[in-house]
DNA sequence: TAGTGGTCTAGACCACTCG
DNA sequence: GAGTGGTCTAGACCACTAA
């Protein structure tokens, strides 16, 4: 296998011949309509009925085509209204270490904000460990859904020890920004302490939120942010469309790894 | 997360017999089955059709629940064989920085290597510029498939510049080990220096090395290792199911961040 | 109320694998 | 040749949305 066919981002296609199946062609055809603004991002799809007709099959096999396109975050779904163009994936590079909103601009994309919700609960154990704290600490909850040129990208989940932010709700209120918070309570600067990237799939509320089909695959990352001191001040967790990111890590350390005599490397 | 958590809207009323939707139910039974090891790694499921009559639907709802396990990763069909349980997903920590084989063994987990192909070919735009030599230099390709407690895991394809190592074939041959072929051109040491996350779907290729379905997610990552003088020696491309793998990405830098009035930090 | 997508049925033919 | 999964047909009923 060549590194190119590893780097092809077509999924379902196989070889180039004549059509394999019905269902392959109607999801190439689509998918290509899309990918070349034929079918603008948010525009209506024809309905499934009129698929049928256009490509002469029956709606399972209409379906079967929409469905992977609606895997792959291409299409949403919406019952009683009609199939619509999500978006011409394009892939917002994340870089780590650097804010949110600073990779995003920097590349000349706007960045919009839903709270979505605030509260407070008692720390579970995994977020417990992660503030060092001890379990059923109380925590602010802040869950908020980022946008990126108007378009829902990323869901946000962060998790603060209550006690360090007596003055939350006021400040965030007035500014919605978690960093103005830090500041009214004297943290001047943090820096993230780790960033834990896994995946999964779209439960439905989080496929409502980001425009998805339930059960879409997702990138989901976790971080841990802390002051100047040390203290664990941010528990983050966030998900995003499979194809809307590039993670970027640069060189984790300055440490060279020696070669080891009959190890691999990988 | 996945389809599991997906609740039914109408479920207020009481009777225990009340059915979402058929596929809803075989998809949950069968998930908690293979959870639970009463479908154990490795073995068959009954026949579509014996699931059919166990479950007292037509084919096409059972395979709307099979559908769904394939591609969480779960499930693995053969064409003229039968449904077999991938895996009961195990996840991995792989720690950037760390060499691939220390991530896993270090969890008491065995590592194997196949190498699928080893080849000479001029390198393309983006391995070329990744190792900062021009486009169509001579690379060295070699792909291998890591194997964790035999379960193919992950599927990696290498590019080394060709003029730095001469002698790869010879080396690599007699010990299967890249560390080895640095080590034999007088590269003792090196550093990862950049490393990429990014996701996509599984080509037919990888799907067949990796007991995937067509189209199911993977996560990619992408690296580039340089010398102690920082030479790029290596540029490396891999892939994972999804579910198999956490990537943890420790500290990125000792710089703080300065919060800023009106930014919003992610 | 008309149109949409979500689901399901009861068949059918095919390509593939294996004994 | 028997059994398997992959695909497709031509219907049907439902829940949902919007005019």
């Amino acid at each position: 296998m060549s590194l190119d066919e590893i780097q092809k981002p077509d999924a379902h296609v196989s070889n180039g011949a004549a059509d394999p199946s019905p269902w392959l062609t109607i999801y190439r055809t689509l998918r290509s309509e899309i990918l070349s603004d034929n079918l603008p991002s948010g525009s209506r799809l024809p309905s499934e009925k009129q698929l049928c007709d256009r490509f002469s099959v029956t709606r399972m096999t209409v379906r079967r085509a929409l469905q992977a396109l609606q895997q792959e975050g291409m299409l949403i779904a919406r019952k009683g209204v009609g199939v619509f163009v999500r978006r011409t994936p394009p892939c917002y590079q994340i870089t780590d270490g650097n804010r949110f909103i600073d990779n995003i601009t920097a590349a000349g994309d706007t960045v919009g904000t839903q709270t979505l919700s605030i509260s407070r609960e008692r720390a579970l154990a995994e977020p417990a460990e992660a503030l060092k704290v001890p379990r059923s600490t109380r925590v602010i909850v802040i869950t908020r859904l980022r946008l990126i040129n108007n378009e829902p990208t990323f869901l946000n989940c962060k998790q603060l020890p209550a006690a360090l932010f007596p003055e939350f709700d006021a400040v965030y209120a007035r500014r919605q920004s978690v960093d103005d918070v830090y500041r009214h309570h004297g943290i001047d600067t943090h820096r993230r302490e780790e960033t834990r990237i896994t995946s999964g799939f779209a439960t439905e509320e989080e496929a409502a939120v980001l425009g998805l089909a339930v059960g879409a695959p997702l990138l989901r990352s976790r971080s841990v942010n802390e002051d100047e001191t040390g203290n664990r001040i941010e528990y983050s967790n966030g998900c995003w469309p499979l194809t809307a990111v590039e993670f970027v890590f640069p060189s984790p350390s300055e440490n060279y790894h020696h070669t080891k005599r009959g190890g691999v490397h990988g």
